[in-house]
DNA sequence: CATCGAGCTGAACAATCGTTTAGCATCCTG
DNA sequence: CAGGATGCTAAACGATTGTTCAGCTCGATG
């Protein structure tokens, strides 16, 4: 009743609005639009998912399972971030403009990877991979930001690489730069945290 | 005749706008809510701006120049981009928001701000300051994008961290976890880099 | 005083929006 | 065959949108 129609129909109603709702934004777009790449008519739609907003919501879940329980991806350590990245460039943006909406189901979704990125982290200290840090979990929240970071910044990063090179070309560079980064660090020495320690201790008693 | 009626008018459209054009998204916005919060009529805001894009276009190009010629900072370390984190909340937001859509003016400024970082972090690598790297091109723009992360992550970022503290203590803790990593590295070997390395042979010839 | 322009407004316009309603075709079930 | 879901559509409704227009006030200029 729902598995076997949703080939035709409602599923290509959905993709339609993600793909149009990750390009344009939800707002900019029309449920005629919607209608109109899915093949059908613009009550369909409605008729479907009750009002734009379920729709949106029905968006937001399937994106969201795919990134959960997507192929092989079980959250429980950061392989599931990387099929994030590597997924459909709709489901790119549409999760770009989720997380700057700050829907509640992305909301949810990033609590989650944070917490599953602590928990790598932790473990990865434990073995000796990953290096102890001053305030694990501060550290797992940024980790998690630069990692979703290309969500946002995606069409940018990729602009500011110049000549040819496919677009994966383009990515496996910043990737590369970006792993580079955590493992040889940036900076050559402790200059920049201690004078980052000294303003703390300014700040604390002014 | 421009700067002297600056105060009140013109400029207080342009505020409101920003505001609510962060806080909501240009498309969620109505002249007539803009021109409310203004306290003045919706008229009026046309008569100033020629059209909604015309005012959209004139909010871009203020927050560009508020980022680029801010108060001391010259774009040429990065130093406009502290400046930018600190700005007003409702700048930071439609920052985030202009990098997501593509606008012109921000992928001018992006492009901008990553060629300032490239030359900044090519003198730290003459000078011993900074790390040398083997693409140093991909490694300023994914720089930029680490620290232009929390524009759109910032929501997320405060709520990842638990418990008490105000927005400034939480900002102080996630910084100091981004120097860390960028100072000390995150993982403690080369093994994730090797494995990277392995995956692009294996990608070029198969 | 006359006048001109700039700041500003209320009312209205056409277009588009999300949504509702009534109804058509089709297929399964009894 | 009767009948009720189900997938789907065309047409219309009310609300809201961006924009236009005629006209008001008021201080500066001649």
């Amino acid at each position: 009743m729902r598995s076997d129609s949703d080939l035709t129909g409602r599923a290509r109603i959905r993709d339609a609005a993600l793909e149009l709702f990750g390009a344009e934004g939800v707002n900019r777009v029309s449920v005629r639009a919607i209608a109109a790449r899915a093949g059908v008519s613009a009550a369909l739609v409605l008729h479907h998912f009750g009002s734009k907003e379920g729709l949106r919501k029905a968006c937001d879940a399937y994106v969201v399972e795919m990134v959960r329980g997507g192929p092989g991806a079980d959250l429980d350590d950061v392989s599931g971030l990387a099929a994030m990245l590597e997924a459909s460039s709709a489901m790119r943006l549409y999760l770009g403009r989720a997380f700057l909406d700050g829907s509640p189901a992305a909301a949810a979704l990033f609590d989650d990877i944070v917490a599953a990125a602590e928990r790598w982290l932790e473990e990865g200290v434990r073995t000796g991979r990953v290096r102890p840090s001053d305030d694990p979990r501060a550290r797992a929240a940024v980790y998690v930001t630069w990692l979703l970071a290309p969500l946002t910044f995606g069409e940018h990063l990729a602009r500011a690489l110049p000549g040819g090179g496919s677009e994966t070309d383009r990515t496996l560079r910043t990737s590369r730069a970006g792993i580079e980064i955590f493992t040889r660090g940036l900076f050559a020495d402790d200059r920049v945290l201690d004078a980052w320690d000294a303003v703390r201790e300014e700040r604390r008693s002014p």
